[in-house]
RNA sequence: GGCCCCUUCGUCUAUCGGUUAGGACGCCUGAUUUUCAAUCAGGAAAGACGGGUUCGACUCCCGUAGGGGCUGCCA
């Protein structure tokens, strides 16, 4: 696993390499809004690169890692549609390769063990602090002492010289120095040997030969860090794109509240993966005027440089129009089959429904819904159950002479054979001209017999959708 | 406390020193109309604040305010 290293190239950017990114997540809770775009950046920058794309579980932490929350990341993932090139690695099957990189940087001096105590441990950061310094440990200096027989030790990174500046160049927040003085001895090995986050990222983005790191701009301070350890094992850097965090509608950190949810929430709300993928691509990433962008769009438009400074709100208005976009777009058969799915979820019956005439209607349902939900909802009138509870505005189209016009069309719709949307139009204005009056006059009255008020296309379309027997019963039920 | 990042219509954003500051969602008005919508035509709506630099700043610099992050043997 080790690669060969050229001390002269810095940066993987000036290596020309194949383009390798990540998406890193920890396992301690659902894949949110958030991380979801932070791997829909990841996947969209490699793919359109024509390089890989990673998915890294970084489960170092045993007490808050868990197999449920590794499931839901993958679910997440795949039903988003990012797939990764690869299986996923799991950090902590690599925890014999982070010690041997920091028992390496040991013998390097570029860390050291540390036998400070707790109480020694915080009273020295508190007195750090006070002076605005970075924590370091005594035992940096090799000539400290002896090292007490039997007691235990972490392994810490031997920080810079104060004076020395760490550079970073990201590419979204442009060039980042820091003090030597700012970095910290941070630990590399736990005192029972595990490794952390910080050693465990760096030596496995190095050895998975990740060359960008696309993540969350809570990162950008330890890119530092990460930067100062990179370069004490002698590798070369990755770029960065640290990109703001997404917040909630206030503008404040992204909560429960304002929709840092599961993705399987999403979901479940009726939203479509690539509605949600055009939204989050255009939560912190533009081009120009471009508004929805599709996925292959995407691919072949994506860059860093189109990457946003200031953290973006989460909007579920404007999700909502973009995944009605969608779904005006979306193949019928599919749609349908994701409204069976819906249904049986919400425990809705559409059993009565069958394939044909489901299909048959999502053409014209499809322009007034935002999501499988508001489509469902359309659905009812063909779901109501003889005879047709009427609404109070129904009721009140419903007058006696409207009644005796009802009575009239309906005998005229009964001599029709072929029933169909045209040959039905056909037959109401027909009506309507023999009649000597409007659509308008009749319309709202037998809507109201054959809904009873609830949303529904246009009077044929609906005819056509019902049936003859069940829009001739649905009539004679009111006359 | 220290250090770092951010700040254009309500929201997502364009602008990379010279524009009537553009687009989208939402909102308002009108048209259409057989329900709910959809659609079409208009409209209102922005450079956080204060200093500089410059012939000229939304754009560059400094400060203030507000928001966020790091400062863990969490990631």
């Amino acid at each position: 696993m080790h690669a060969p290293t050229d001390p002269t190239v810095h940066t993987h950017e000036a290596t020309g390499s194949a383009i390798v990114t990540r998406f890193a997540p920890s396992p301690t809770g659902f894949l949110h809004i958030g991380g979801a775009r932070t791997a829909l950046f990841n996947w969209l920058f490699a793919r359109k690169a024509g390089g890989k794309y990673l998915l890294r579980i970084e489960d170092t932490d045993r007490e808050r890692s868990t197999q449920p929350a590794v499931d839901a990341i993958l679910a997440g993932l795949a039903w988003l549609g990012l797939e990764a090139d690869g299986p996923p690695t799991f950090q902590f099957t690599r925890a014999a390769r982070h010690q041997e990189a920091a028992t390496s940087l040991v013998a390097s001096g570029g860390a050291y063990h540390c036998y400070l105590s707790k109480e020694e441990e915080s009273a020295l950061k508190e007195e750090a602090r006070a002076k605005g310094l970075a924590f370091r440990s005594p035992w940096r200096d090799p000539d400290y002492g002896t090292p007490p027989t039997g007691a235990s030790y972490v392994t810490r990174l031997r920080a810079p010289s104060d004076n020395t500046i760490i550079e970073v160049m990201d590419k979204v927040q442009g060039r980042v120095v820091t003090a030597g003085r700012e970095i910290d001895d941070f630990i590399l090995l736990r005192s029972d040997h595990t490794p952390t986050y910080m050693l465990a990222v760096v030596v496995d983005d190095h050895d998975m030969g990740v060359t960008h790191i696309i993540r969350g701009d809570d990162h950008l301070t330890n890119a530092a860090r990460q930067s100062v350890l990179i370069k004490a094992f002698g590798w070369p850097v990755p770029v960065y794109a640290h990109i703001p965090l997404i917040h909630g509608d206030d503008g404040k950190k992204l909560s429960k509240r304002h929709g840092a949810l599961g993705v399987d929430e999403y979901r479940r709300m009726g939203y479509l993966p690539e509605a949600m993928r055009a939204y989050l691509l255009r939560l912190g990433w533009s081009k120009g005027d471009l508004d929805i962008v599709s996925t292959d769009e995407a691919l072949a438009l994506f860059d860093l440089e189109g990457l946003g400074r200031s953290p973006a709100r989460l909007d579920f208005v404007k999700m909502g129009s973009v995944n009605a976009h969608f779904i005006r777009l979306a193949d019928d058969t599919r749609l349908m089959e994701l409204l069976r799915e819906q249904a049986s979820q919400s425990g809705i019956d559409l059993s009565a429904i069958p394939d044909v005439i489901l299909k048959a209607a999502l053409p014209y349902l499809k322009p007034r819904a935002q999501t499988l939900p508001d489509l469902l909802d359309q659905l009812q009138f063909i779901l109501a159950k003889r005879p047709i509870t009427l609404d109070e505005k129904a009721s009140k189209a419903l007058s006696s002479e409207a009644i005796e016009r009802i009575r009239r069309l309906r005998g005229e719709l009964s001599l029709l054979i072929v029933w169909q949307h045209d040959e039905i139009k056909g037959s109401l204005d027909r009506f309507a001209g023999e009649e000597n009056i409007g659509i308008g006059k009749i319309g709202p009255a037998v809507r109201a017999a054959l809904t009873g008020g609830l949303a529904a296309p246009d009077l044929a379309v609906t005819m056509q959708l019902l049936g003859k027997q069940e829009t001739l019963g649905r009539l004679d039920d009111i006359i």
